[in-house]
DNA sequence: TGACATTATGTCATATCTGACATATAGTAG
DNA sequence: CTACTATATGTCAGATATGACATAATGTCA
């Protein structure tokens, strides 16, 4: 998919799931941010459950707090390799991961 | 993950389930890569069991046979993104990724 | 053998991603 | 209010991924 469609889709604040026909997205374009989203999502959630900071998070994966902030946005900057990297630095299994695509 | 590891990995000629502790890889790391190369694995599959060549896919991809070449060869410079909307194109659904990862 | 289709490997210009930084915006306690 | 912590947003230089191309292997069939 083209970068810049995922921006527009953005910019429009559309809900992802709507956007699909307006944006002329593909199912399979549709279907990865899908996977983005429920990742991201994830992230946050098990950043949150272990009262980790952004800041800590960003430390252990020798990233930075704008990024992390940005991975939970699921900014379309943020690729599903950070995503599934950052996961798994917080201890997710393949196991959770799987459920969470999946879901 | 440093880029320059991995392609130390497969210059080294290692498995890659054996060449974490010799090359330092964290867990993290290393279960990044099994999982794309499940996913590496599930494309050339599925690609072949559709019976459509690399070229073909190419196309549908809208994007280069030695590109195909290199998703299914797991070759480093392969995003996690491009294996999976690879995937998608070909008809996997999420459930059928949740599966590749978790085995 | 040759002719042909398929797949592999190497390179490169361009596109995209990334960490870092600055700065803004909550939220909270004193 | 101020001071502090956490999170969000914008930008950018440098790193990485991508498609495209050339070319080399590898098959396959006659």
């Amino acid at each position: 998919m083209k970068k810049s469609k995922r921006e527009k889709l953005k910019a429009a604040g559309w809900a992802v799931g709507s956007a699909q026909e307006f944006l002329g997205l593909s199912k399979a374009d549709a279907a990865l941010i899908e996977m983005k989203l429920s990742l991201s999502r994830s992230l946050r959630e098990r950043r949150q459950r272990r009262g980790v900071s952004q800041v800590e998070l960003a430390k252990r994966l020798h990233s930075s707090q704008s990024r992390v902030a940005k991975m939970e946005a699921c900014d379309p900057s943020v690729s599903m390799d950070l995503l599934v990297s950052s996961l798994l630095v917080l201890g997710a299994k393949p196991t959770d991961l799987s459920r969470t695509i999946r879901t």
